[in-house]
DNA sequence: TATATCTCCTGCGGGC
DNA sequence: TGCCCGCAGGAGATAT
């Protein structure tokens, strides 16, 4: 499942195969790709025909492409969202099409930008640039790696709320690129169990549950994100390495890597948590 | 206003 | 073999 890792693996590879080049045409094969678009498929293949891409961007899970159009005008932003099972693929012309291939951008060397989606949870918009990030995305936080990103602030925020510590690193808006694995992994590493209570959490245990998701996910970046099956690929279809390095994700029965007890599995938010019930003892209400 | 839950979707695996 | 059901989960919509 693609989070913060993931993106940004995807996003360099986008820097080296897209960036410079122009969206010759641009062809929508299921219009849930773009149910983002106010305009529907029309008003993207049109927005987007003719304009060159200038650079690729991200903030937490999200991705986009800024370009300057045919038309001259302000440069406009492709925001790529990959959800659950969506793939960037750089493909040469002729290439058969993938199974779930969603859409396609021909660019001016030949080659095409595919849109690749199972679930059909990603999706593509055109958007307006404000400030340094497209408009829809202006309520999502930082990620750790952003150089706005400030971890006393998030700390403060956390303070503030009353909530679950689980619940809490998923809510973009608080602190972003989080999702339900690296959530896992950090809160194993900081042997803190999800159902915390934010407001009753040190503040020292909080800056450990943010210090743990940004390591556990430069970490992961570092292998060229988590793949679990063919869900999860760069833009050149090669998938990462990260998943054997998981310590609590997906780990149900097995023996906790740090003091041998079987990881349990709880339902939580409609999906999965993983945890060590010696290391990370559930509160008590 | 803040927090919690539901919904969207497809393919796979398990049970019968 | 074939059918049914549960599961996976990001984020916006809806409910509390």
């Amino acid at each position: 499942m693609p989070e913060l890792p993931e993106v940004e693996v995807v996003r360099r590879g986008l820097l080296g195969h897209v960036v410079g080049k122009r969206i010759v045409a641009v062809e929508v094969l299921h219009p849930r790709a773009v149910r983002r678009q106010l305009g529907g498929a029309a008003d993207l293949i049109g927005l987007l025909a003719g304009a060159t891409v200038t650079a690729a961007r991200r903030r937490g899970k999200y991705l986009w492409l800024e370009a300057d159009p045919a038309a001259a005008a302000d440069p406009i932003a492709i925001l790529v969202h990959l959800g659950m099972s969506g793939q960037m693929l750089v493909q040469s012309a002729g290439a058969v099409d993938e199974k779930h291939l969603r859409i396609r951008a021909t660019l001016d060397d030949g080659t095409e930008l595919r849109f690749v989606d199972q679930r059909t949870f990603g999706s593509w918009m055109v958007d307006d640039i404000v400030g340094s990030v497209p408009a829809s995305i202006a309520h999502i936080a930082p990620d750790p790696f952003d150089p706005g990103y400030d971890q006393s602030a998030v700390v403060k925020v956390l303070r503030g709320k009353h909530t679950e510590i689980k619940r809490a690193l998923l809510d973009q808006t608080v602190v972003s690129g989080v999702g339900n694995i690296y959530a896992d992994e950090a809160l194993w590493r900081s042997q803190i169990h999800g159902q915390r209570l934010t407001d009753k959490l040190p503040v020292k245990s909080l800056r450990a549950v943010l210090d743990n998701a940004a390591a556990v996910m430069s970490e992961a970046l570092d292998q060229g994100g988590t793949s679990f099956d063919a869900l999860y690929v760069n833009v050149n279809g090669q998938s990462g390495y990260f998943e054997r390095s998981l310590n609590a994700y997906g780990r149900e029965g097995k023996p906790c890597r740090r003091c041998g007890a079987a990881m349990r599995r709880e339902h939580f938010m409609n999906r999965s948590s993983f945890s060590c019930p010696r290391c990370q003892v559930r509160p008590r209400f």
